[in-house]
DNA sequence: TTGTTACGGAACAATATGTTCTATAATATT
DNA sequence: AATATTATAGAACATATTGTTCCGTAACAA
């Protein structure tokens, strides 16, 4: 890719997420992104045909980052010593979250936190499924398998959401801990 | 209040209401809504500042309306023969939903789901508190209350979600019983 | 070096927003 | 039933935003 065209995706991006992280999305003209990210409307719109493409493309990359390398995880490695094999992957991603990488933690926590909280949601199912549905452990429930599987990764969302809410003062183990709490009593493990 | 205002008010949340079914909130402009009510541009000014007071006047009115009868519900009563005592508010909260009052069902499975199931929630909570703190059902878990009542709420919202996303297929009683086998573990009952 | 491509700036039409004014009709009050 | 009050519709308006087009310039790849 040309280096102008990669320089000016990336001035935008960080324009954008600057921009989030202080107002509502709603709020949020182009034209203010344009003078933020301090390009012309001309190459605003040759690289995003709307706000709303913008945003999209914005959470592929970020997202995709997050749950790509959690993905390349071994399914079954032990990452937390007291803990069980299923732990690793949500604990690793509390603590990529904790390294604020690309400033996602100020989008998980700004008033448009429910947008960035989504399509982690969405990510996260697929992710939950390749690793649980191999090994078993939806099977055995009483419960349908995809109410099982919308139920962890809404779950585990909505404990990320809450941990940001309070300022992640607890760590990623205890946080864990919380929600291991909430969703092995379900499991049959 | 004065009758014109009471029926200008409802035009404008029922033509707003018409139009979140089938279209984007961003996507909707104000004239939209003024030509679907079919009142005056003053007379939607007049009424609500902007869209975005709008949507939250109408929220206030569908959940106010909704978690006000639930909390009026006697909380140990049973309704649900072989359920325990607790189930009572779930279930009828289904069941006010499958009514369809006020359209709510269309905005909730909407594509702008996200900002109703956000209020739901919320209203959600106060609930909870009020139906559960008062029965030490909260206090002797593992897991720090506020941390409790955020997940319960959470995953009877979901629950609705994935309900509606498959046409409510199931009764309110299994849903009410998917419902109960996450969180009822979690509980000391 | 040469051809290609991205960029910035200005100008533009089209649309949306929110306000102000006035006349009229519905309502409440007496 | 008469009067005062208040909500409404409609038009006109300034302003802001959007998305596009044209063109000269600068950065890039070969």
């Amino acid at each position: 890719m040309d280096r102008r065209q990669k320089k000016t995706r990336e001035a935008i991006f960080k324009a954008f997420t600057e921009l989030l992280a202080e107002k509502n999305y709603n709020q949020i003209a182009v034209q203010d992104i344009i003078d933020a990210a301090n390009v012309g409307r001309t190459t605003f719109y040759a690289h995003f045909e709307t706000k709303d493409y913008l945003l999209k493309d914005l959470c592929e990359d970020l997202f995709g980052h997050i749950i790509d390398t959690a993905m390349g995880l071994p399914h079954g490695h032990y990452h937390y010593s007291s803990g069980s094999e299923t732990d690793s992957v949500f604990l690793h991603l509390l603590r990529h979250l904790q390294e604020n990488d690309r400033n996602i933690l100020e989008l998980l926590s700004s008033q448009n936190n429910e947008i960035f909280l989504r399509y982690f949601k969405s990510n996260l199912k697929m992710l939950i499924l390749t690793q649980y549905a191999d090994k078993g452990l939806l099977k055995n429930s009483k419960l349908p398998v995809d109410y099982l599987v919308n139920h962890i990764s809404s779950s585990f969302v909505e404990t990320v959401d809450w941990w940001l809410s309070r300022k992640m003062k607890e760590s990623p183990e205890v946080i864990t801990e919380y929600f291991l709490g909430t969703i092995e009593p379900i499991l049959n493990c």
